[in-house]
DNA sequence: TCAGTAGACCTACGGTGTAGACATCAGTCT
DNA sequence: AGACTGATGTCTACACCGTAGGTCTACTGA
């Protein structure tokens, strides 16, 4: 098919040895590659070792465990998020928050499973640094802005169980059939009985023309408002 | 080690072939079971069939996959959930799925994970019909209660966005060592620089109590009074 | 009576995570 | 220089996994 030196069909995903040592950083790298492009399940072991070049066996030395490297995934996206705790204006930092979280769960969406399901396999406090920094970071934001220590936890705590929630919905408005015109037959609502699911099939347009952005915008506005008339600070 | 006739160590979930034919309801529950007792990656289709006393290639008979099956028992628990359409009090309502959802959760905390997490697998019309019960239903309340359609989708969203991300934060409250008394030991905290983390190890004692029940009423508080001001009924 | 069918079973294949032993090599201490 | 040490990579092997394909059996309707 392609005019490679030695005839081998099979993918090469890399060199066999690149260059330098395998570092956990190149291996959670490649890792976040496999599953961005072919989602979790395909990432096992071998698959990884297959891209990096290397035996599956090493990977053993850089993660004890497949559940570690899934954890070692979700604290390389999770890291990413940044927050700014100096922020004198502590409702436009937690926006901006929130807008950064979404916009990295949809560049990485076979992540988010990851991202909102591993930490329950681990107590808080065991959790890798990376995961706790944004947490750590609110906290400072919210304490300096004059909450108690209680309600800036209870304040983190409802924005990102919000914001989980959200990525989760919004990840999931998939659209089943693009080609079709008529909103009833692409998302295949058509499937369920009228009389059972009135309300579900009535809303077919609704459902086909959703604005992941606005709706975020929307349960912000509700929770920061709600929040700031339940919880003043200072 | 007993005095079971022959003496076989292993094992015996199930007589060989309890009486009756393996309906799709058995075969679920069961795993449920397993599931609830042991989490999910120790559900195999191998596992599910020992305890059935089956073979495993019977269970293919009433599931097309491993996935079909997750999708079963994701959906017998949220079947479980009951809506009342016909509530003229619409926010009591609410909050009573909420509860009714949480007690659910934290009846199966091992199936949570599938609970948030199959969905983004099956686009929507195509999910199970016990999945989509529960949208329906709240649909109906809604809509009798004088909201459009579009509110009330966005409402129902709002809600179980805020639901699922409730519960995943409430399970992963978990208490490392529950002899220890020193709150900041008992969670591990400890393990934690105090230069890098000052807030967070500050929080031990209000990390240590956590109280799913009001935590839960204090977030409904916030959207269902944020919803009301913002999205008007009729 | 016989064809058809649904359910259960068996075998087998290619994959998985990872324990355990061994090889290789860099750096350190004597 | 030589020995020792620890980190890293490799190989083999094991028990288990999901499931394709075929077969046996019991029942159904014609």
């Amino acid at each position: 098919m392609d005019a490679s030196p030695a005839g081998r069909a099979l993918q090469e995903e890399a060199e066999p040895h690149p260059d330098g040592k395998l570092t956990r950083e190149r291996m959670l790298a490649c890792a976040l590659e496999i599953v961005d492009r072919d989602g979790v399940e395909k990432l096992s072991m071998r698959a990884l070792a297959r891209a990096l070049g290397r035996d599956p066996m090493s990977l053993y030395r850089h993660a004890d465990n497949k559940a570690a490297l899934l954890d070692g995934i979700a604290e390389t996206v999770l890291a990413q998020l940044t927050v700014d705790p100096t922020d004198p204006d502590w409702v436009a930092q937690l926006r901006a928050v929130a807008h950064r979280f979404r916009h990295l769960a949809l560049t990485h969406p076979h992540v988010v499973p990851l991202l909102v399901t591993r930490p329950l396999a681990t107590p808080l406090a065991l959790r890798p640094r990376g995961t706790l920094r944004p947490l750590e970071d609110i906290l400072a934001l919210l304490t300096r802005a004059g909450f108690t220590g209680a309600d800036a936890l209870h304040i983190y705590r409802a924005l990102f169980g919000f914001l989980h929630g959200h990525v989760l919905n919004e990840l999931q408005e998939i659209v089943e059939n693009p080609d079709e015109t008529d909103d009833l037959l692409r998302l295949g609502l058509h499937r369920l009985p009228i009389k059972e699911f009135p309300h579900l099939r009535g809303l077919a347009t609704t459902l086909a023309t959703y604005d992941g952005t606005a709706e975020l915008e929307r349960g912000l506005d509700i929770l920061l408002t709600g929040l700031t008339t339940t919880t003043p600070a200072t």
